[in-house]
DNA sequence: CATGAATGAGCGTTCATTCAT
DNA sequence: AATGAATGAACGCTCATTCAT
């Protein structure tokens, strides 16, 4: 609604490029079992519907948009860690797991459905790239591990990997679901029965647990020479 | 395929409940990527749309319940092989596994969907029972592996089961954004190059290396001494 | 906004379905410059929005199917005028012409558009389909015309019969365009000139003077076994 | 194409005048069925959106600044072709006409909605002006049609120029509605079945053809003292 | 003068749900 | 019980116009 200023210099459009992608994802943060429409993710920016068009062909490109930020910023966690090989546990790992992932859990309504998004309404190409681009920075990473860990065989550093995806999108997907929402919880008063019931369970805590289980025997000689 | 009749007994009633969760389960499976609407189900079972909210109070609701029913359906299998204890391995598990979800993914698009579909319109005391049913059933299973695998400690079967869906769901999701539309279900024919893009890999072997994987250790000593 | 009734009957359907396009007349002789929107048109038809979509595809094909009730009308005045055959004048087919067309100029405004309109986004073969018919009503009405009038050679009378349209069609929009609106016209106060300025002519007038000209040699010597 | 310079003199800003109608008209003949935006129009010109607007207040008056430019430059050839009178056949003016309208037909759809436009947003004393200076034209043009043919009387000539006007307008259109999109320009290719469908004609063929019929009376004893 | 980023009213279409029949 | 016609809120997107730079 109000004209912050205009983007005319490159780098004041990334800005505001960028500016929008915040939008979005302050309102998935905030309501993450919704995709915001446009006119909303307008508003939160502060700019008017048509705006948005001028940075986003489409609403669908700019969620895949937004994924792919945040896959980004992942990987760039992931691999500016790996630099430090092999001065890097499992423990740092898990930890930068966690910070980006679980304690701002953007990945994650976003991958849920984006599988969704990629197959109905993106352009093919652009659909690819992402595809292409996203594939290779995993292959890196992937490597990446392989070299930390020397007991992960050639390829099996990016099956891990991609496994470790799944285990961080599909779990918090049965937290959401299982969960009730938190404002309910709270208020809920339960028989102190000896254990709790099974459905009360921790994403942050099922994941590690989850996590570690996985790469237990991966690590377990690992880092040894560089003791 | 249509009833066309009244539903008076309570028995036909139960049938055209299932009749319209099979609709809705025939056009999930032909096309994963898209929640079909109301019309469509309804055309699909041969019945009117005001009929379907005959049978389920909200198009949410129906969706849970045919969830529930794939969950049901996946969980009475996994509990009568348990029921064979000790003479089943953990390839019989997997083959389970595979033929109720992986051949047919009917778990797998609404999954991805069904933590939105609670958090927004199924009532409180609707989704409650969901997650009681569901956690019960899973807790039953989680024991029963518990006592087919005695590697596993209380709680962990649970646990490994938790995670075991989770890597199902999120595997496929990843498999299902990251391949070519056409790609998902053939094999990826590709001019045999060095090697296959990252992207290119398929969700069946890498869900069993996964599986495998997360099952390797408990398993190792298992049945021993059933043997 | 008011349920008038449910049309369920066929009949009632038919029915509805002219009431839409009768809808769509209204606005289109009130407004003649403006192709009205979907919602002035269930508003006027006493339709919520959603319902015109239940009766017509897209706003193009309602349009479309207005102009070929408007087609339709003319030609089936035109043709119960030339059953009567040899017992109509020239005058008699002028008489029709200008009570349909003149009076009431629902072709119009419509066919100014339809051009665009068949161009962009009626699909091909419903395109195709009023072309057709619309052309197979035109060569019957010409036959007629030349079994009327013996100096039209074949084919001579679609030609002719086209000609007048376009000249009806030509002519009504220079006159729109060259026409101040009505309201302002009447309050115009003018020095009194001997001739009126040349671009006060009217559309009735003109056209009659166009059309007699046109089928003048025609009807020289027509009817004349009649008299 | 792009001019890419200030136009400070007059001439200069005439000239970019020109260029924008330029641009507008090139979209036109490029895509006859669409009204350009006026995006696209800056583009084509080399210009910015918002220089447009510079020279013309809105787009309707760059549309009928552009109809209006089409309608002098026809004007203007048919009254150097009169100039030349009493030396001027009717074939002459007929080829004149197809020059300028039948394969440049730059008037065509803007003539088709030129009407529309000028009820709309046009203001009254522009529209006003326009009717004046274009109904200026007509009556010299009409007045030096009935000094070469003096089987026209007065105010004849001034008619059937309109009447020719509508005939051209309006038998486009219908060519262009009736036609299947790609037959508009090439000739329809089919099969020599032994009568093509009726609305298989040819815009340019018809046109003489009416063009021809109307004015035969007028020719017949036309010229002949000029002989 | 020229630019082009920003605006926001406007529009076509969808679809879950209701309810008269 | 079953039907399916009717509803209308919701939403994605366009584009003529404005105005800060």
């Amino acid at each position: 609604m109000a004209i912050r200023q205009r983007a005319i210099q490159a780098v004041d459009k990334k800005e505001r490029h960028q500016a929008i992608l915040d939008a979005a994802e302050r309102l998935l943060l905030r309501a993450p079992d919704r995709i915001p429409n446009v006119a909303d993710v307008a508003d939160e920016a502060g700019l008017a519907k048509g705006t948005v068009y001028l940075y986003f062909p489409s609403k669908e490109e700019l969620l895949l948009a937004l994924h792919e930020r945040n896959l980004d910023a992942f990987f760039s966690t992931l691999d500016a860690l790996l630099e430090r090989r092999p001065r890097v546990t499992l423990e740092d790992l898990l930890a930068v797991t966690f910070d980006r992932i679980v304690r701002r859990p953007l990945l994650l309504p976003l991958a849920a459905r984006c599988f969704a998004l990629m197959a109905q309404s993106i352009p093919a190409d652009v659909a690819e790239g992402h595809r292409e681009r996203m594939a290779a920075r995993l292959e890196h990473a992937g490597r990446g591990l392989e070299q930390l860990f020397p007991a992960l065989a050639p390829g099996e550093g990016v099956a891990k990997l991609r496994h470790s995806f799944a285990l961080i999108v599909g779990l918090w997907q049965m937290s959401a679901a299982s969960a009730r929402p938190a404002a309910v919880e709270l208020a809920v008063v339960r028989p102190r029965s000896e254990a709790p019931p099974a459905y009360a369970w921790s994403y942050p805590d099922e994941l590690r647990r989850a996590l570690t289980g996985m790469w237990a025997s991966v690590t377990a000689e690992a880092n040894a020479p560089a003791g």
